[in-house]
DNA sequence: CCATGTTGTGAACAGTGTTCTCTATTGCGA
DNA sequence: TCGCAATAGAGAACACTGTTCACAACATGG
């Protein structure tokens, strides 16, 4: 019954966006009285909360399987895939990445079952990373474009090892620290680049979003040490 | 009169959000009926578009204001300051940032005079590196993180760059096309970074922004070869 | 001085999220 | 199999919302 609701609440979501929706008109269609769907969901926010991990555990299967369907080796290509299937997903989906990564409906900070599924994608990030680092497939970072970290963020960098770490994700010995911080920098470089797009930030300046989208991994690829080509 | 609705709005938006604004509550305030707005609105979304052309003004202005202040030659501590200032007016008023780089309220295609306001950041970012190269105080740049860009982006780039031309901002010559890209997409992280801090998504990973932010900030500056120090 | 255009009101409508009382229906132990 | 208790849902009601429309003041200019 609650699958119910959100299967019908996610249709409709997918039509008339998050602000659009509309708790009697996704009652309606599922054949229930307003009321009754208060004995299941406490709001029409917490709804949205369900919607909103849904669409979190959506965007993240679709990305790590299109990850796994790749060779482990080939990390610059799981990278590549990894930033267009992400987009690929936002594009099919736009009112769903829209409430995923637009402006939060409920408060400012979400409700906490719904901080691992948000992190699948930049963990995966993380991983592929962290891969290459552990096979030495790394090449040399001669002039890495980003500075030293001050001590704050040092300690930040410290604390998010940490997280990974307990996370199950295997981390490579002699890393440096700044290194997470760098593929978080990539992660958010690339909800940056896609929701510019989708929210028609990008009017006026770039047209062709795959290919801009493809330097842009190129770019983070090798400001992390990526090999050029596997 | 119309000045008076757009201020009260903006004081309830401040407090409720875009989503929570209520055009009978503003009426209210502002001692009317709530049919007697419609005299000069034509709905609540041309209200919330007044708002939006208000805010990407006001951010303007805060931006370049911060930026006139300090010497013309100074370019990297220029760059910093646009970003810095960028993200201190975003961070003090959160809701009329979520307003302009959140979720589009309207459609997928904001209305055409709210373009010229919102490009006024990035123009200023490109404006000072075009003054760094016509003062030839940009350094090497031996190795370019980002590779060449395809035919289809090198298109993007001319074409934006006719954009920049058409402003007024003087382009310095024999520019590489592709520098404008770069502008732009600094311009992307610098607000793909603000959006992940404002709505949440650096939960567990980043928290000393402005530190956080100062590293971005000099990452693209040595990338589009601005001077270490100035 | 009258007519015309402006400015605002108040009632009404359709729709919303939410609460509350009340009624079926179900499952289960005796 | 009966009876009871827990549950599921209905329906009315409330306080809102954005929007429309007929109507009344009012000012202005010929």
């Amino acid at each position: 019954m609650i699958d119910d609701v959100l299967t019908v609440a996610r249709r409709q979501l997918g039509e008339v966006g998050a602000a659009g929706l509309s708790l009697r008109s996704v009652t309606r269609e599922v054949g229930i009285s307003p009321s009754a769907v208060y004995r299941y969901f406490s709001s029409r926010d917490h709804i949205l909360t369900g919607l909103i991990l849904e669409g979190y555990t959506r965007l993240g299967t679709a990305v790590t399987a299109a990850d796994d369907a790749l060779p482990p080796d080939r990390v610059t290509t799981r990278w590549h895939q990894v930033w267009h299937s992400t987009r690929d997903w936002a594009v099919a989906n736009p009112h769903e990445y829209a409430l995923l990564y637009g402006t939060p409906v409920i408060g400012y900070d979400a409700p906490p079952e719904t901080v691992e599924p948000a992190t699948r994608v930049v963990v995966r990030l993380t991983e592929i990373f962290f891969h290459a680092a552990r096979r030495d497939l790394l090449t040399d970072r001669v002039d890495l474009s980003d500075p030293a970290p001050t001590p704050g963020l040092r300690e930040d960098a410290e604390s998010l090892l940490r997280t990974i770490d307990a996370l199950g994700v295997p981390v490579p010995a002699g890393l440096d620290p700044a290194d997470p911080v760098r593929v978080v920098n990539a992660w958010s470089e690339l909800f940056g680049a896609i929701s510019f797009e989708l929210f028609g930030h990008y009017v006026r300046s770039i047209t062709r979003h795959a290919e801009h989208l493809d330097t842009l991994a190129a770019a983070t690829a090798r400001q992390l040490g990526l090999p050029e080509r596997d």
